[in-house]
DNA sequence: GGTTTTGATGGAACCGGTTCCAGCGGACCC
DNA sequence: GGGTCCGCTGGAACCGGTTCCATCAAAACC
């Protein structure tokens, strides 16, 4: 409605000076200062970002791509960057992109050619180098969550690493007959998490003698990364006994708690017959005592936005290694893990 | 990069003539718009919306307030509606406010007021007559999900009908000690979900004679819209076998399956000693076998983006009257309802 | 005291599109 | 055959800001 012209007509000023006044930028006296901006306030002015970006390239928003939405890391990720870029006036324009679309090449191809936006995050999306290229043509920073890109700045937990951890758990306990859960390869995801976790998990039990190749140690199965996709697994998996594992790493805490589900109603003891851990650290976790990897996705993302911000306050010259940012997990230790009813096997004494 | 200068010139014909060929607006000889699509196409050339919406003041771009993006119904109709827009060629511009907050404020007299969209979807946010009143003059459409505003368009289910329904259902069965159990008024939901659907609920029992002032039937229980919620409560109630009810109406499907999750945990058989019957049609239900009154929150969101678009098309001038369009829910049985076993009182032989 | 520097301001160009308006040739009409 | 209408095109203004450049007065320098 009420244009700076307008401000600059009420205060008696150039448009040119009003603007100055009302950015900061460039030599305004005090008085005009003051006087601008009351000006300003009493017409209830507030600028056009489309006009200011018209000519700056800035338009104080970023774009975010994301593949899921209702998923508890995504989503937990999502409220957190929203956050963080509200307090620095930045907008956030979603992208949702189940990897695997024909979408995917349209938002490129239009919408993110239309440069909207002054840099954009990733978050589980693993772009290839043309898209990557693409962006960097148009001067726009990059950063991503969730796993490494060619050339970006990447936040992420070292998938492997936590697998690991998560295995050694139940190793240091005493299991030896352990089976991975979790999601498979041609799954949606892209950024290998599934990948890395199970890679994490095989060589804890290689490192503890146990080989991955004998049939029933260390044997991994594909499910969709849900609770209802670790409730169906657990009902296949655990209804004969002889395939029965005395332990489960589940690649994330839905999966486990589904498992832990589909225990209870196959009659089988958690943690006694059966310990479950998982990865993520899920608000259900708690009510079904499940011992737990906890990765922090909102400090992800807002680590993300730092560094975004960050990138477009002063533009570093980057070369093509991919800076890669690890955060910490933490193991929560509940109920549903303990060691191996001693009556089972004859494994140990 | 590129700009519409460079098309024409590239083309052979003027600024005003390129920019006809490419909207399609105007008169264009069929020869020409070739020449200069072809033109655009060689050099790669995306128009730039910012500079198209300072002249036609449209930006192709759509706010949406929400107040949560984690919780099933919140990220269901943000999904649903981003693919909406993405197909039309609108971006999505999130505002995530959780309702009692001071962001709220700063989201309306900053964020809105930049004018960067050309309308606004409010998801479970009941917009003051001000907030209403600054939309409207700025031009800017406003469509709303999930409870009615005043003057304003907006797409839900029936809440009170619902709840009736859901109660129905168990009064049906033969039950007459029911306890509802859903969020507070106090809680962080505007639109009165809560209290509608405990109207709904004490509408339903005084119609079939069970007053609610009664001491065990017909009470009401609160706790948080979450699964962990639906679990607390459901321990401490059930907890008491003189003060456990034969069935529960959970306002939500989270807190429904919190609810069972308690029971199984207390021994108590679902649904031969509780029945329970949630909201929702949420994807856990089926694995939890609730019974539930599925509404369908994608369906919701298609709806609100092609309202708020048809109202973009052609405005319609608008009284004062709200104009709610209500969408059926449905009755899904599955086993966690069933009649009061006979056994447990004498109400009925 | 004359010259340079510094701070403050206004005029005008510009960002990249859209749209109004005028002009022009050809078809159509009487 | 002259006037009107129609289809098409180009020039120019405009949207709402930012920024370059010129101007000018006052302060600082030698």
């Amino acid at each position: 409605m009420s244009a700076i012209a307008d401000v600059a007509r009420l205060a008696g000023v150039a448009k040119a000076t009003a603007s100055r006044a009302l950015s900061g930028r460039g030599y305004v006296s005090e008085q005009t200062r003051i006087k601008v901006i009351a000006a300003a306030r009493e017409i209830g002015y507030v600028a056009s970002p489309n006009a200011a970006s018209l000519v700056t390239g800035r338009t104080k928003s970023i774009g975010v791509i994301i593949p899921f939405i209702s998923r508890w890391y995504f989503s937990e990720v999502l409220e957190s960057m929203e956050q963080a870029l509200l307090d620095e006036g930045y907008d956030m324009t979603l992208y949702n992109l189940p990897t695997p679309s024909p979408e995917r090449e349209r938002v490129f191809d239009y919408f993110l050619a239309r440069k909207r936006f002054d840099g954009v995050i990733s978050v589980g999306v693993a772009l290839s180098d043309d898209e990557v290229t693409l962006l960097h043509r148009l001067g726009r920073p990059l950063v991503g969550i969730g796993g490494p890109i060619r050339g970006v700045d990447t936040i992420a937990i070292d998938d492997v690493a936590a697998a690991r951890l998560a295995t050694e758990h139940l190793l240091s306990l005493g299991h030896t007959d352990i089976v991975h859960i979790g999601g498979s390869k041609e799954d949606e995801m892209d950024f290998q998490v599934h990948s890395n976790r199970l890679t994490g998990f095989y060589s804890a039990m290689r490192d503890a003698g146990l080989s991955s190749s004998s049939s029933s140690s260390g044997s991994f199965y594909a499910c969709e990364f849900t609770m209802p996709g670790g409730y169906g697994v657990g009902l296949a998996v655990f209804g004969d006994p002889r395939t029965r594992p005395t332990a489960v790493f589940a690649a994330s805490d839905e999966i486990a708690i589904g498992l832990i589900v589909a225990a209870r109603e196959l009659g089988i003891q958690v943690p006694a017959d059966l310990s479950v851990i998982g990865i993520d650290g899920h608000p259900y976790a708690a009510m079904f005592r499940l011992t737990t990897l906890e990765q922090h996705p909102r400090t992800q993302g807002r680590l993300a936005v730092q560094a975004l911000l960050a990138e477009l306050e002063n533009p570093t010259p980057r070369g093509d290694e991919d800076h890669l940012t690890r955060l910490p997990t933490n193991l929560v230790i509940r109920s549903s893990t303990s060691g191996p009813r001693l009556t089972h096997g004859v494994d140990r004494g």
